[in-house]
DNA sequence: ACTTGGCACTCGGGAACACAGAGTGCCAGA
DNA sequence: TCTGGCACTCTGTGTTCCCGAGTGCCAAGT
């Protein structure tokens, strides 16, 4: 049914209209890939596969385009992942390699992808979900305000300011912070409402106004931020593309955190890629879009994913070379922090 | 030289102009405008503010468009900022009020003046300059490495991980964490480093090591920040808005740091609107935008500054009220926490 | 000294049109 | 099953033409 030649057909039209955009003709295909057979015989292969779904014309007499069927075919049988260059690689190493913290090794990831692939590069922040608490400081502002800090084991650092609801001296501070670190340490933030729950009983009672307060605050943080902060960058790299869905589209899913969350997607496996190819994905919004991830970690927990979005017609071997790279990089970095 | 009528004229280019983005001619002016004088009039005196640069016609025989020139005019002498309404007001108010730490009143910030203005918005992170050191925690991560967070009397936490030089036991950390907080407390941050120049000769010669490797890594934060960070949001609004210059140099220049901090230049006047209107602006790939910028801070300093960035089309009355009171809001949300 | 109506002139943008070129589908023959 | 040939169908481009908006200038009016 779909012989070899004709899946050789179908990734020379990929090919060729990724590098050209413009619809490839039966000639043209003849002339730049030797395939050994003339444009009559490639037509005929054309035409089964435009039969089947796999390319269309524009317009009756005009070249052939893959459908997102072509290209989930091309992406999943017909290329494969290619690899990056050493001097590639040697750049993604040295620029991550010079980050300071967590925010500046998202920032410094999301523009190095970015650049790397010519596309809107996407980081999601680790996530708070598998990571566990190191540290938990409160800082006395004044008499009845105090910021409180917890520091992750994945370097991630969430501050609150607290209304106290009494007068607290540096002592009972004192004796919270210490009561709470040795509680907390090193447990699983989602374990940590379960560890708190009997908390209060467990301190005197003048003790309990205070900590209910701070308690309360340390929750809801953790709610809070549960629902992750992504950032983007390269969005230049998108004048360039012409979109069939008009980019102001485009732009605007960027700026929407729970869309980016959902294009992102989220796959149990680390480190396996995923694609989304045009109307595979599931926002309206963006029908002429693609979209390539992969989840990054430290050691063997998946964090949180990262990817690329770019038109459909995009050069997905490349791309998915460059994603998993530093995918794979983000996760040693973050992995020896 | 330039007697009333002729300014008149001038705004009723402009404010038209504005509105439809259509060259507008004698004619057009006549009728939508009373001013009280016929056609041939009005041309005579666009002749001379042609002559004088203030507006200029795109070829012979369409209407007139603004210069830059005139747009200053305009934007100096013959506008005046327009407040907002009360049920805006309202909505800004509520809308920053739920802020739950600097991060989120900087992202809230940017995305409201960004949907109110229908404009790219710009936000510095208030800088670290004018700002006291509130706290100093050291947390030790292992044997040989400790987080070392900063926090401010702003509410910014700045964080890093620092590798020891040897083994640092719980109390020797104790002691310098307490050194470096009554050391300290209080003092603001262009001051720190002569204050903690002579501190290392208080210490008894075994924990000077440590205390060095923190030092400079605590001084080194001091300087790398100080780049400020900016973020932007709004990007989307830009697709609508047809550029002179081509839109990808507009989304480039959004991305690098460096240009934005330019863009929003800076002046010592707290709660004065800066207007930069498109060849005034310091950064070549925007000839076709102008910027609106207003600094805020809490109290009397003048902590960062925010703004906004459109074509030079744009409605200069309603953007400057936008921005300024953004900023003035923002200003009272950083004083109260 | 301005203002105004009239008038000739200019030029951009849209409509109509033709045409070359690329590409297809199909058919008959190898 | 492949191939060459052939008629057909489009799109995109270039050309021409014309309408209309808008201007500049001038002479007359206030």
């Amino acid at each position: 049914m779909v012989d070899d030649r004709k899946l050789a057909v179908l990734r020379a039209i990929v090919e060729d209209y990724v590098s050209t955009n413009e619809p490839v003709g039966s000639k043209a295909l003849a002339d730049r890939h030797n395939l050994g057979v003339s444009p009559a015989t490639i037509r005929n292969d054309m035409a089964v596969l435009e039969e089947q779904g796999y390319i269309a014309q524009p317009h009756t007499s005009a070249g052939r385009v893959p459908t997102d069927k072509g290209y989930r075919l091309f992406v999943d049988r017909l290329s494969q992942v290619k690899p990056l260059s050493s001097a590639e690689r040697k750049a993604i190493e040295s620029f991550l390699a010079g980050a300071v913290d967590i925010d500046d090794v998202v920032m410094r990831t999301v523009r190095l992808l970015a650049q790397l692939t010519r596309q809107v590069a996407v980081v999601q922040y680790p996530t708070l979900t598998n990571s566990a608490v190191r540290h938990v400081e409160l800082v006395p502002l004044s008499e009845h305000r105090l910021m409180f800090v917890l520091i992750t084991n994945t370097g991630r650092v969430e501050q609150r300011v607290v209304e106290l609801p009494e007068v607290a001296d540096e002592q009972r501070v004192a004796h919270l912070r210490a009561v709470l670190n040795t509680s907390l340490d090193g447990c699983g933030l989602s374990g940590v409402p379960d560890r708190v729950a009997d908390l209060p009983e467990r301190l005197s009672p003048e003790d309990r106004p205070l900590a209910a307060t701070i308690l309360s605050v340390l929750l809801e943080s953790l709610v809070e931020k549960h629902d992750e902060k992504i950032v983007f960058a390269g969005a230049a790299n998108l004048a360039g593309a012409d979109f069939t869905v008009g980019l102001r589209d485009v732009l605007e899913a960027l700026e929407e955190q729970v869309v980016l969350m959902r294009l992102l997607g989220e796959t149990s496996d680390l480190s396996a890629l995923t694609v989304r190819i045009g109307s595979e994905n599931p926002y309206t919004g963006l029908q002429g879009t693609s979209i390539v991830a992969a989840g990054y970690g430290s050691g063997d927990k998946q964090l949180a994913r990262l990817g690329v979005l770019g038109p459909t017609r995009m050069d997905y071997p490349v791309t998915m070379g460059a994603v998993r790279a530093v995918a794979r990089y983000v996760s040693q970095i973050l992995a020896a922090s």
